[in-house]
DNA sequence: ATTAGGG
DNA sequence: CCCTAAT
């Protein structure tokens, strides 16, 4: 039942409301308040001075997440008379003891959602923030919603008043949960029967209601095909009916409401919640940060507005990110990712320090011809590899016609170069399925990825050429080992010898390697280790414990006569 | 420039 | 595989 997806409560607790009376069934909220009563409690709660800090207690911003938890939802959901008799003393202890846990909320959010708590992302908010300075401040949004009530309130004296709601409903929701093709004419509330009108209300919020009573129901309708219509005014999915004689003064925000679409999509976008299927949420979020970008701009009269096709869209989204938030990650498209890589440009947190970027990492292309530095231009620190052409290009978001010629032909180096090596898996970054979530211009740099110097799996025969090669000449002269047995093999470099050599002993450590990962290894066709080199590595792990510097004031002598060979044979050598 | 060690 | 500090 997705159906229950965008409530307030859980599921459960949802379910459980369907059973209770009408009356105490205060209409579950979609993603906008579903009753102008919620709207106003959330109002009034924001507003009590007491409760100053319950928004900064809700908005961690270091997580980008917004948590609210039950407890606020049985305070809005328990008494009839909403908010403004809230037991100020309970919240406070709510809040209080709220704050031990809350880590466990927002550990939640960074994993997923939690099933017992609304999780809530802000981002596409803060991109608004981002935007335009003039954007509404979190505080200007709470004061707001009083806004998105008083059109409501408006709107139902208005109707008391006998005027009709002229409103053609063309879409509210998803077509494919529509069992209406045609649609919903709103002409008139009292002529419509319950029926329709409980059809409505399920287009407009995704569920059903149990409440049965017409002026129960209208209310709420009206003010959800408000919000609606505010917040996706730009994509027509509801329009005022086109006999204008008709909705004089009905379905329009009120004069002095200016920014009210702008704060709903702010809002709207605060609200969404994030339990929802990743492609979803991607789209979701494309749509509103889409919106939001769209409202800013057109307010500052810069772009124009024509509705974008998706090339578009994400070029702008690009130069978007690129420009205002200067710190999306940037990550590497490889076959396997160790972690997430970033521009460099957000080691520094982004606005107060919203976003923990845990290991967020440079895009780099360290090939050894350039050493591992990187140079930095402003905040943006631009991997040296690339050509000059390519680092405007990164920020510019779009590709000249040479650079894509240079990406390919780098691309076809890169991969003579692993037919080179016949034992070396390709590491294939067609297999990497991540959403367009991430702010990569994936589409462009993939093939040439130079974030990653190589993917290259370690060969039998190469762990047998660097176990030779530190048993002759020991464990930390990686670079005289590189030289000796590595000449040719451009890639592994003595950085990368001294790596893999770490996780050959690590491998080897392992007492009874877990037949999971073995299999998993041979699942996808990485040859495991033989038992014998592994042993062979203990061994050399046994006679070369620490690095070369430590080695050197080990008396030789303390060393077996297996050793003694070898040192020897490096002494020879060295 | 290399290396060790953390990530 | 990348990054940084230390040498």
């Amino acid at each position: 039942m997705d159906s229950f997806e965008y409530n307030w409560k859980t599921p459960n607790e949802s379910a459980k409301s369907f059973q209770q009376e009408p009356e105490q069934v205060v209409g579950a909220a979609s993603v906008y308040f579903a009753s102008e009563e919620e709207a106003v409690g959330v109002e009034q709660l924001l507003a009590e001075p007491e409760y100053d800090d319950v928004v900064d207690t809700l908005l961690d911003f270091n997580t980008c997440a917004f948590s609210v938890p039950e407890s606020y939802f049985e305070e809005f959901s328990a008494s009839e008379s909403v908010l403004t008799k809230i037991d100020c003393d309970a919240l406070q202890r709510d809040l209080n003891e709220e704050d031990k846990t809350r880590e466990k909320y927002l550990d939640g959010l960074s994993n997923g959602y939690d099933e017992n708590h609304c999780s809530i992302s802000c981002e596409d908010y803060l991109l608004d923030i981002e935007l335009e300075e003039e954007t509404p401040t979190l505080h200007d949004v709470t004061r707001d919603i009083s806004c998105i009530g008083n059109v409501n309130l408006e709107n139902q004296l208005a109707d008391s008043d006998g005027r009709n709601c002229g409103i053609h409903v063309l879409k509210l929701s998803d077509a494919s949960t529509s069992s209406d093709h045609d649609a919903v004419l709103l002409d008139n509330f009292d002529d419509m029967s319950t029926d329709k009108l409980l059809k409505v209300f399920r287009n407009m919020f995704g569920h059903q209601t149990s409440v049965t009573d017409k002026q129960c129901l209208k209310p709420n309708i009206i003010f959800g095909l408000q919000n609606q219509e505010i917040s996706d005014k730009n994509f027509c999915f509801l329009k005022s009916s086109l006999d204008s004689s008709e909705n004089q003064g009905a379905k329009v925000p009120p004069a002095g409401c200016e920014n009210l679409l702008t704060a709903s999509t702010a809002f709207a976008s605060i609200f969404n919640f994030r339990r929802k299927p990743r492609v979803q949420q991607v789209k979701r979020r494309e749509h509103i940060q889409w919106n939001s970008f769209k409202c800013l701009s057109s307010a500052a009269g810069e772009i124009q507005l024509n509705s974008p096709d998706k090339r578009d869209r994400k070029e702008s989204r690009l130069g978007i990110s690129e420009q205002y938030l200067k710190c999306k990650p940037l990550q590497g498209g490889f076959g396997r990712r160790y972690h997430h890589r970033g521009a460099k440009a957000s080691s520094k947190p982004l606005r107060g320090g919203f976003g923990r970027r845990y290991n967020h990492r440079g895009a780099k292309a360290s090939s050894q011809g350039f050493g591992r530095g990187n140079f930095q231009v402003g905040r943006v620190q631009i991997p040296p590899g690339l050509p000059i052409e390519d680092r405007l290009i990164r920020r510019e978001g779009c590709l000249s016609k040479y650079s894509r010629a240079k990406k390919a032909h780098d691309g076809n180096i890169l991969s003579a170069e692993a037919q080179d090596d016949p034992s070396g898996i390709l590491s294939d970054q067609s297999s990497d399925n991540t959403s367009e979530d991430d702010w990569t211009i994936r589409s462009e740099t993939r093939g040439t990825n130079q974030d990653r110097k190589h993917n290259k799996y370690w060969s039998t025969p190469e762990v047998l050429k660097l176990v030779e090669g530190v048993s002759k000449y020991g464990v930390g002269r990686w670079s005289d080992i590189k030289k000796m047995f590595f000449q040719s093999s451009m890639h592994r470099s003595p950085a990368d010898l001294k790596d893999k050599w770490r996780n050959l002993l690590r491998a080897s450590s392992q007492r009874l390697q877990s037949r999971r990962g073995v299999d998993a290894k041979k699942k996808h066709g990485v040859p495991s280790i033989p038992h014998d080199v592994l042993n062979r590595v203990r061994e050399l792990a046994v006679i070369y414990p620490h690095s070369r510097q430590r080695r050197s004031r080990i008396s030789p002598t303390a060393s077996s006569s297996n050793v003694e060979s070898d040192n020897q044979c490096v002494s020879m050598k060295g």
